[in-house]
DNA sequence: GTCATATTTGGCCATATAGCCAAATTGCCA
DNA sequence: TGGCAATTTGGCTATATGGCCAAATATGAC
């Protein structure tokens, strides 16, 4: 691929990247419903606070979820919901798989 | 989480994960616009061909491409297309953060 | 100030990934 | 059948990641 071009592929993986990992879409799922403190999120993910606390960093760090500080917690919301419009297609994949997966018993019963 | 969902999840990751790299990224891009071999794919990406053909199992293991052995070549396509509105999101969030970034430097100058 | 609560950071280990090279495999065709 | 071309697999190393625990660092209440 094109050198220039280079720069612009690692950003995209980089947020994607973000997103590859069961907990983190898990709070995304729940930050595009409500936004969360870290407690919160915690106790719905069932880790120890300080991995959370890790992942918020790491969407952070991508750009996927904003925080701001209010009373004594530190609230996190989802900036892009856009985001979700994408888990109905990595669904649409999964099905795709199911299928031709269906498709295969098929054909060795034969 | 409920650890009923945990699966789901985690299968969500998976195909996640297996677009969270700048090589198969350009990969899909270009499966987007045409079918390919992986001696066309090695050359546009620039690394070795088992480099490449690995990263195209990771790509098939998904289910996010189907391969097809014509002639002496094995053709690789996109098999949802829809991965490819995704890519504006993430374009989406990486101007939301460079927004960001300028506010900063703004303030910062005050 | 001191305490308690909320969150982040550092340290550590186990595991996974990317990349190259070399070797094995597969399929076409003379 | 033998050889060539395309692709995959195995082996290896370096690097990154996820998770927990323990320790550090805010931040608000008294």
């Amino acid at each position: 691929m094109k050198s220039s071009m280079k720069p612009q592929y690692e950003a995209r993986a980089k947020i994607i990247k973000a997103m590859a990992h069961p907990s983190r879409l898990f709070i995304i799922e729940e930050l595009n419903k409500n936004e969360r403190c870290v407690g919160e999120l915690t106790e719905m993910v069932g880790a120890d606070t300080s991995t959370v606390s890790k992942h918020l960093s790491v969407l952070k760090n991508a750009g996927l979820v904003t925080d701001e500080k209010r009373a004594n917690s530190i609230y996190y919301a989802l900036r892009c919901p856009c985001i979700m419009n994408f888990i109905g297609c990595v669904e649409d994949v999964l099905t795709a798989k199911a299928e031709d997966h269906k498709k295969i018993m098929k054909s060795c019963r034969k």
